[in-house]
RNA sequence: GCCGGAGUGGCGAAAUUGGUAGACGCGCUGGAUUCAAAAUCCAGUUUUGGUAACAAAGUGUCGGUUCGAGUCCGACCUCCGGCACCA
């Protein structure tokens, strides 16, 4: 093999081969070593892998067969998230079952992990479309049915009416069903939810433990859950004059900012609050219900969208409100910019404070009071910061900070306030009414009301083979599937036909493949893997699915199953895969996109791209802009046709060398070949050094200087390496180091039996530490090497510290800040030498001489 | 609007704790090899001046702290991402 030239198409199949034989990534509880649990997120099966899912998984991988690589016992999953909309629009689409297209889907998907070489663990496959799966998900849930933890309440959806189903808001396009065409219209409907508010403060405070997440993540994360701190208190019902009868209805409103509350000119009921009608006179009924209407047609995007414009809308009630700190009324009115789904669904207006206010207040001509003096050059609209109090009697003077403690004592005192804390954070709606996901267990009796399928009875099977009438879901067209019996007493009864969200599925995978075959949802297993060491996957998933298995965690562990606080250790979210946009626009103006792979280029002698033509007929291409890799804009790269072209290893070593994980990775052709032609120079250094027979051993103490300083930068670049690989994840740069390594032993010619054991040593090295990165070829040349062990289990070679010590380290000399020398002294050189060496230079006399020297300050950098 | 993150050669990037800016790769230029090309190898490649040694400038803009700033501080500009009437 060493006289042949590097060929990733005859060495990968052989070495997978290998590894499947030796059952290379089992991971079993009993192995020794160290537990080390990477996980990547697992894939939706939506048809083949692209470069996102080949960087995703790359980087797992990685991590993973460098802990290996170091003794610990790893264990790294594989699963399919296998639920989900694509699936039955695919099988609208081409006539099939979901459930069909969904396993090809797998099998297609899972042979492509396996040519890219990805150690996983088949053994723990996850499926979550499979009853095996979800049953587990079915009972836990019946289980927070019983515990109040799952209720169901009336939340509204997109409904498109020709279609008879409901949409999800991507597939509702300006206001329009994707496949009908028609009008959308919001519709309320009975849906079940799970009760993430009761986490909410765990999982805010959960984020500070969380020191290996990154920042962006716990940022999005704290503005999701969005605490804050107030005070609820009541405002009665009044006429005009302030005067309260004794029967009078109150209204509860919810406020930050009880200091601003002198300043308070109206007050506001979110149009669907329950007092609105009570509170409406009659006069004004037809106004108000007009209204209502309007609003209710506006779906909840059209809603929101209107912010920051002055375009609130709202009605007066008629109806007034007693501000028990003035003692005086301010009116009532609808607004749609007062949300019922936050606070008590009522505000105190203060136009001079929030800028909300400020916007309506000018809009219906209501009065504008400052209570917190702005700053004298504010020129904006209400104040929001910080200041003294004004216009507000007995608060008058105070900042800010004290006025609020002092109001809020006064409403407490009064018994009419009660501090709160409230959450933007909403419970969790887990409906779909949809058909490819996993059944809700829950059954309607007309006299028992809702029931959770009994234990026994599950889990409740979503038939797979089914038909499509329409885009409805078929176990809700099909009049049988939903007829069941009460199980409390036995009378006709019929199921739930919603499903899932499939974010349900994915919340608890991770602890699922700890536990494979196990006869509940998870056995004693679970505590010996968890909580995962590493976690990767894109920033997209922030806040939804990081947050729910952050929560279903919790669930997990007040049930009893693990006894961990947080399921991640460690997170890593990768950037996206981009790549130049390339177009022709035609005569009518259209435009044309154009892959990559049939683009090239001309440029000047300086290197700089000065047109780009298409290869097939030499017209020429204009580029636009660095994009996400998507079908739409066509610069998508097929990971299949480079695997073919240049082998998985390039493939891998390219999407680790470009960029940082973290960070975007542009598709560079060229930059493929030149992950290529690397391995290739490796293959021919390892070959050309076997060719030259046996070794001497290593004699460190008897090296020349030049095999010294080959050493040195080798037991340099081990520890660097490691440090890259175990705590910086800068893949880019370590293997920066390893290429600059192959470099200087490329230019290291010395023939002598020292120099050959020096070369070996450094070649058996260079071998290891990219096996991680491209493991086949390293497996190859590892053996080549004259191993007779696979590499996969390591070893990862060791930093020797006494290679690295030097005879002369460099002293760089610099006067004001300038690098004026550089000079190579022993590193045990007295100071007062160095200082004298460096005033003898030459360059540093003429930049010193006619001034007095004031001050020498030493400081030591690496190396 | 609010909250994050980023801006460094022709390009992707590096510089880990305030201490040699541009490692490594791509591209480009020149050369070797070749009948020729591909492949490979060698040298050069921030800008300006200089054969060179070297000098000056240089990390989005303007200012500041420091012996010394890509890194810290203040103001601003641009781009990317998240949230978007949350009282």
């Amino acid at each position: 093999m060493a006289n042949q030239p590097y060929n990733p198409k005859e060495i990968e199949p052989a070495i997978q081969q290998m590894w499947a034989e030796q059952n290379a990534f089992r991971a079993r509880e009993e192995d020794p070593g160290e537990k080390y649990y990477c996980m990547s997120m697992l894939p939706y099966p939506s048809g083949a892998l692209h470069m996102g899912h080949v960087r995703n998984y790359t980087i797992g991988d990685v991590i993973s067969r460098f802990h290996r690589m170091n003794g610990k016992n790893v264990m790294q999953p594989m699963g399919w998230d296998a639920f989900g909309l694509p699936a039955e629009n695919a099988a609208i689409k081409n006539n099939t079952a979901p459930a069909k297209w969904t396993y090809a889907n797998i099998r297609l998907m899972k042979s492509q992990f396996k040519r890219l070489g990805f150690g996983y663990d088949w053994a723990r496959e996850v499926t979550t479309c499979k009853p095996e799966y979800y049953r587990w998900e079915q009972l836990m849930f019946t289980r927070l049915m019983r515990q109040g933890l799952a209720y169901k309440q009336n939340a509204e959806v997109n409904w498109d009416p020709v279609d008879q189903t409901v949409l999800a808001n991507e597939q509702v396009i300006d206001g329009r069903g994707w496949r009908s065409g028609a009008e959308v219209v919001r519709k309320s409907i009975p849906q079940w939810f799970l009760k993430i508010t009761d986490y909410a403060d765990e999982l805010l405070q959960g984020l500070d433990r969380l020191d290996q997440w990154p920042d962006a993540v716990k940022t999005m994360q704290r503005n999701w859950i969005g605490r804050s701190e107030g005070i609820e208190f009541s405002m009665q019902h009044c006429d005009s004059q302030g005067r309260v009868a004794s029967d009078a209805a109150t209204v509860e409103v919810f406020t930050t900012r009880p200091d601003t509350a002198f300043g308070m000119t109206y007050a506001v009921l979110a149009p669907e609050h329950p007092l609105v009608d009570a509170l409406t006179l009659p006069d004004r009924r037809g106004e108000v219900a007009d209204f209502i209407a309007q609003v209710s047609k506006a779906t909840e995007i059209d809603r929101t969208a209107a912010q920051g414009g002055a375009d609130k809308r709202g009605v007066f009630t008629g109806s007034y409100l007693f501000n028990p700190f003035t003692a005086s009324a301010v009116p009532l009115y609808l607004a749609d910019y007062v949300l019922m789904g936050y606070g008590t669904g009522a505000i105190m207006a203060v136009p001079g404070q929030d800028q909300r206010d400020w916007e309506f207040a000018l809009s219906y001509d209501l009065p504008i009071v400052r209570t917190v003096e702005p700053p004298v050059d504010w020129e904006g609209e209400a104040w929001t910061g910080e200041g003294e109090a004004i216009n507000s009697q007995w608060l008058n003077g105070l900042p800010v900070d004290e006025a609020r403690e002092k109001a809020m004592l006064w409403l407490e005192e009064r018994d009419i306030g009660r501090r709160m804390v409230n959450y933007r954070l909403r419970d969790w709606g887990v409906s779909r009414q949809r058909y490819w996901g996993c059944p809700i267990p829950a059954i309607y009796c007309p006299d028992c009301g809702v029931v959770p399928v009994p234990e026994d009875q599950l889990p409740v099977i979503l038939p797979e083979n089914v038909t499509f009438m329409g885009v409805q879901s078929p176990i809700k067209a099909d009049p049988e599937w939903r007829k069941t019996r009460c199980p409390d007493c036995g009378a006709a009864a019929e199921r739930e036909t919603d499903t899932f969200d499939t974010f349900m599925e994915s919340s608890w995978y991770y602890a699922r493949y700890c536990c494979p075959g196990a006869d509940s949802q998870l056995d004693e297993r679970a505590d010996q893997w968890l909580p995962m060491d590493q976690y990767i996957g894109g920033i997209e998933h922030a806040i939804l699915h990081l947050m729910y298995f952050r929560f279903y965690h919790k669930l997990l562990r007040d049930a009893g199953m693990v006894s961990s606080d947080e399921p991640a250790v460690r997170m890593l979210c990768q950037g996206m895969v981009v790549a130049e946009t390339y177009y022709q626009d035609d005569d009518n103006g259209r435009r044309r996109w154009i892959n990559p792979s049939e683009v090239e280029f001309s440029r000047d002698s300086k290197g700089r791209t000065i047109g780009a033509t298409l290869i097939s007929d030499g017209s020429s291409v204009s580029i636009g802009a660095v994009e996400k890799m998507s079908k739409s804009k066509n610069n998508g790269i097929d990971p299949d046709g480079l695997i073919d072209r240049f082998g998985a290893d390039t493939v891998r070593l390219f999407s680790m060398f470009a960029s940082p994980p973290d960070q975007s990775l542009e598709w560079s052709e060229s930059g493929v070949e030149g992950a290529w032609r690397f391995l290739r120079r490796i293959w021919k250094q390892v070959a050309m050094h076997v060719q030259d027979g046996p070794f001497d051993e290593l004699d460190a103490a008897g090296l020349d200087e030049r095999q010294k300083e080959i050493r040195r930068l080798l037991h340099d670049t081990i520890a660097k390496v490691s440090d890259d690989m175990e705590r910086r994840y800068t893949f880019n740069t370590a293997i920066a180091a390893i290429m600059e390594l192959s470099n200087h032993l490329a230019r290291f010619e010395d023939d002598s039996p020292q120099g050959h054991a020096v070369r070996h040593e450094a070649l058996s090295a260079v071998v290891r530490m990219l096996a991680p990165i491209t493991p086949h070829v390293c497996e190859t040349l590892w053996r080549l090497l004259g191993a007779t062990a696979p590499l996969y289990a390591g070893p990862w070679p060791e930093v020797d510290e006494s290679a690295r010590e030097r005879a002369l380290v460099t002293l760089v000399v610099q006067v004001n800040g300038k690098l004026r020398a550089r000079l190579e002294l022993p590193p045990a050189a007295p100071e007062a030498d160095a200082l004298s060496a460096a005033l003898a230079n030459d360059n540093v006399v003429r930049h010193t001489q006619e001034k007095q020297i004031r001050k020498v300050i030493h400081f030591l950098t690496n190396c």
